[in-house]
DNA sequence: CTGTTAGCGCCTTCAA
DNA sequence: TTGAAGGCGCTAACAG
């Protein structure tokens, strides 16, 4: 008998004759379908843990004609900024991750610059995955919608549209806004302002919700402040802001991110939070907690959002037909309120 | 001559066919690379474009023998918490994100949970990457050591020891630990504590450059609280701390998530920031600008960092003999300490 | 229960 | 300049 100790076992081949089988035996005992003699099977793999032997994914996915691989996508579409730092997408994706790996698929994290009308196919034509998760719907409704029409392994994080065909899953925004609206007025509040980029389809839907349930008086007096996603940018938005006078005694900000920055800017100019000055934020981060004050905020449940947005597409994958969820939101309050 | 315009494109074979060609001339027109006559080169790829064709990434990656596609990974070795929500991670991902895709890889990402020796072999051994970016060497030096001694491509984001041979690229938590006590001395502050797990090798690093620049009576009366990583534990431990009636006059936080807590749990002692107590904390995440007051921190340059782990990894892929490298800190001072 | 064989889609050597 | 053919490592009929 020979010595096989040294050799380099590098594929399924190698093993079969080493172990003196064909290789559809090495394959049928390693990825354990098929029938075949248990005693067969366990030497079989035996010997690859020995050998230190592990299948080929990228042969086996190749002949399976899938990936293995489900992309994340983040398309900046409005804010070329460091998108990947909001904390809320960080959060997503870390879940996601979780929910992935425990089906099996690796998960692809790719940032996109949205450029013209074919990004997303020329992505999806690449063949690299089996599906497609976009966190974020951005400026990218027209793309999105026209992709969803043919290929089906999409689902997107974010505000529902009626125009829109796509599968999203997403928290109800304009519950959201409408409740920080309600805790404001609660507060005695009715000088109010918005800040947040309308123009982010999310934020369009809590602005929405946020004057639909004011008061008449109070909603014709709403400031809408446009502030960008980034801390530096939606900071100096703020600073501005106060800056120049400006004393609204309740804020609806569209992200704890921009609460934050508002609370920042106001403390430079002396305004106490939340003696003259209520501040509502979106999403809960981890870091909300540890705001100063810590953040009174619309509470989006990331974990589901990440699970049920691997749950719809492996639903689509499995050729089901599955439709759009949204999460009811719910208000935590802390102190800056 | 037949219509092609509704044959289906799924193949270099059936472009081929389409144009009359051969499979290998499509291959050359496709990958731009063997000789190959100007005209069919640019009349296979016009007719590419028209069927939406792109070569199977997959494929190609088999027959290449490579997967283009770089694994990164965070092990939860000593937190098993959200650490994908630790903002620095989440920067660096960013920027990770950035570079690969510059460079026409994919980013694999995955969170481990180290279960004994083998993890990080076997998931070598699973051949999905071409390389292995790890953030954070957790408690799991000993396997990184043994793997880095027989498999090239391998880069860690992390404090350099000595004592160990893999590459990494790090900022220099030594000196930033210096930079931390330097400063809390220049403030007047004597009273110190450090608040971190040392038993994570950057944060004792971070601890063992704060001692080392400051005068022995100072350092002889050093605390050191053990604070988790996430937001929720690190802030438990801060308040129950100052609930036992600590009043350290100074605190060097081993993260800037750490430091958040420390001010808003002081905060809610009535402890005044930084009238009775100076914090400073570790990173400058983006979040640090508008923590309140905004935080005096060491910071670290995560997109240089990325761009490292990057090259250095490339360089590696290349053939190339490349070491660890590090990276010196400054200090941010704002309105905490 | 196990072996033989034909590809998955692509690249590349060799020959024309 | 182009074509034919072999094979990357694996799976799944089909035979035996």
């Amino acid at each position: 008998m020979t010595d096989h100790q040294n050799e380099p076992v590098r594929s399924i081949t190698d093993l079969a004759r080493i172990a003196g089988v064909s290789v559809s035996t090495v394959s049928r005992a390693l990825t354990s379908k098929g029938a075949l003699n248990k005693d067969t099977r366990r030497r079989i793999q035996e010997l690859a843990a020995q050998h230190g032997f592990q299948l080929n994914v990228a042969a086996q996915n190749l002949r399976l004609g899938r990936t293995g691989a489900i992309a994340v996508l983040l398309p900046l579409g409005h804010e070329r900024g460091q998108h990947l730092s909001d904390p809320f997408f960080m959060a997503m994706l870390g879940f996601l991750a979780d929910e992935l790996t425990e089906r099996g698929y690796d998960l692809l994290l790719s940032r996109v610059l949205p450029d013209g009308e074919d990004w997303l196919d020329a992505f999806i034509r690449a063949g690299r995955v089996d599906g497609v998760i976009i966190i974020g719907q951005s400026n990218q409704s027209a793309v999105l919608d026209r992709t969803a029409s043919h290929y089906r392994p999409l689902v997107i994080w974010g505000a529902h549209a009626e125009r829109n065909q796509y599968l999203t899953i997403g928290t109800d925004n304009v519950a959201g806004g409408a409740l920080a609206a309600r805790h404001l007025l609660e507060r005695g509040r009715g000088k109010l302002a918005f800040f947040g980029n309308v123009a982010v389809p999310e934020f369009a839907a809590r602005y929405e919700g946020f004057l639909s349930a004011l008061p008449a008086d109070a909603r014709d007096r709403v400031e809408l402040v446009h502030a960008h996603v980034t801390p530096e940018a939606s900071y100096r938005v703020a600073a501005d802001y106060f800056a120049a006078g400006r004393r609204p005694d309740g804020v609806f900000a569209a992200s704890d991110v921009t609460a934050m920055s508002v609370i920042t800017a106001a403390a430079e100019q002396d305004i106490r939070v939340p003696d003259q000055l209520s501040v509502v934020g979106f999403d809960d981060v981890p870091l909300a907690r540890l705001s100063n004050p810590p953040l009174t905020t619309i509470r989006q449940d990331i974990r589901r959002g990440a699970a049920l947005l691997v749950e719809q597409l492996c639903q689509r994958l499995a050729g089901e037909e599955v439709g759009s969820i949204q999460i009811a939101p719910e208000i935590v309050i802390r102190e800056s309120s």
